[in-house]
DNA sequence: GATGAATGAGCGTTCATTCAT
DNA sequence: GATGAATGAACGCTCATTCAT
């Protein structure tokens, strides 16, 4: 029925716009320092309005926090997609996560804010969701990886935490610009990254 | 006064038993989701006692986690310390700091759960505290890192980035092992980090 | 809009139930030992919707003191400006005020409850508020008692003092009738104030 | 025996002692806003100590209250018995008053803040003996009146409300001279409050 | 469907009083 | 007797959620 597209299509949108705000509050001030009522007004719906479109405070926290994540791993993984070769998968994977923290600071610093709390009880629903995307996106790490070994571009160290290793100099770059602010863009760090990785910090 | 002395030591050793329960139970629920009636209890005191001890809810919430950091880098830094050369410094930093971790899971797991939120409004207190830890902790490394430049060990990479991406590969070890149970100590990890730290993921 | 007209009726309503709720158990027990739960149950409403109405316990009752105060001062203004000549005046005057404590024993039994304390702390806020209203009070009863002076009615005495004096007149014979329960209305006594004020005690 | 003596004096030392720094402090802040600590550390006694004085903290409040009450009535009391005629004894009644306010102004300001509340649920235990204590006082004053009816000084009014009359025309000065700092002494007002007292506002 | 007033459970904190030392 | 640490009841206030309009 067009009509009822027509609604569904609205509906996404109201609730797409009270995500958009709600990510901005949550990231400012944390889960429990921001009222259904500051969302309902700053997202231009009455505090009813909100529970239509989501269950409750903690189920609209995780929403928010769970489409966000998929849009992100969504996003490296097309910009990997994209690459032809290992060394160049491992560069567009280093340089889309580096771009989507750059462009989504304040929802990245959720996760830095004192780098707590907030998975405890509240969290207990997304958790296991947030931590299977991470292990999925390792395992996504590591089949390039794999296909490195392969190759023979890579040394032969277990490819799960050379995975994990990657991932985390990424986050290392990532942490550090989101806590001090800096002039040069975060993805400038691109090339070290890479370079530590591959090449590692000993001299030949 | 020998008295006073007692009393002191009395004091001191409460203060601590109830430092300890109360890390058990921030670390099991988040700051926002424990009670004081429940730290009370299971630190075998009345509520009041609480008071007599520490401020408030909060007071005692950034008390524990800044003496347990405190602790944490006191002990890297003895280690380190006692290490000969910088290869062993590195070693030692990358052990320590595991080892601490692994003994110490519950508490580790506070800065996971969701990694967000508390240092929101909660820890104004004590986040710079936390940032300038960190930063200093950074620097400690940067300098073996430097002194390790110029010995010839290391490959003219910027040591503070090298600094960062060394601490980060500790964490990724460490993140892993909190989230996943394993029957592997996660210590065992030490070898794979300093490997991969030194001389990369590409073959020579 | 209409709507909000009904609406705002309402909350002006319930507002006012509220007030005169707790206008009487504040007058029987005192700011300290009344509670928001009392409030909230002897007016019918949720303690929640008290917050709805006012700040916070201080400010429901600083607002009930206030607002009372304020109708005792305008009715009493009122009564005067209606006398003719200044005799009127003067027994109009006392006869207002001895008619609003009659009907609003209660109320100003708050006054009395060991006059004392709550503006303390409590009534910082309102404290200025009730000096400043008395002593514009006692510079309304000047005013009236120097136009007493020029048309060679009273003796002279300095006004303000004098105004003083009759202020406290009434206050005698109001805090007697509250203090003791006296089956004479409060208002009987308005000619032995008037008599007193403007004859003395002493015989000719 | 003399032993026990001493012992008793020293108590009733140590008694005084907490009762002044009570007066100052509660004078200073009301009842609910002091703690038994406060008193305690003012006093230099500890909290346990000041339960062997007081049965607790209203007593130890109205305990103060009384006894400066009697106090003050009787001081007043010897003045006007010292004093030889009719005149004479009411000018020392109000200037005995006056004097004490004067030099009580801390312990009058407790009722005189906000002059209300503590009556109400802490003070039942003395409100009684208060007003009891005022009643006497009325009555005391009512009979020097009625000497002076009998004498002929006094015009036919009724005694009893002659002496509410009086009585707050003291109240009235003291009021004024406590709540607004006045580099006049309080007790330059005595001849005003005789002069009106004795030949009212109006002109012969 | 949309609203936002009403609800009330739940928590941090205070402090008079007790009692072991 | 003197001490002051320990106790725990009690209260103000918040805010997610509901539901009458």
């Amino acid at each position: 029925m067009v009509r009822s597209e027509r609604k569904e299509r609205e509906f996404n949108t109201r609730r797409a716009e009270i995500l958009e705000q709600a990510e901005k509050i949550f990231a400012a001030k944390g889960f429990h320092d921001v009222t259904m009522a500051e969302i309902a007004s700053a997202s231009g719906f009455s505090i009813g309005s909100l529970y239509q479109f989501f269950k409750g405070k903690e189920h609209l926290y995780t929403t928010m926090i769970s489409e966000k994540i998929d849009l992100m791993y969504d996003k490296i993984n097309q910009e990997v997609q994209s690459a032809k070769d290992i060394t160049g998968k491992i560069a567009s994977l280093i340089d889309a996560h580096l771009h989507f923290v750059e462009n989504n600071a304040d929802f990245c610093r959720i996760f830095l804010r004192g780098e707590n709390e907030a998975l405890s009880k509240i969290m207990t629903s997304i958790r296991q969701k947030l931590i299977n995307d991470y292990y999925q996106h390792l395992s996504f790490i590591e089949k390039i990886l794999k296909s490195g070994l392969k190759s023979g571009l890579l040394r032969s160290l277990p490819p799960r935490e050379m995975a994990g290793a990657l991932s985390h100099l990424i986050r290392a770059a990532s942490v550090d610009w989101l806590l001090v602010p800096s002039k040069e863009p975060l993805s400038s760090k691109r090339a070290f990254i890479l370079d530590i990785f591959l090449h590692g910090a000993k001299k030949a």
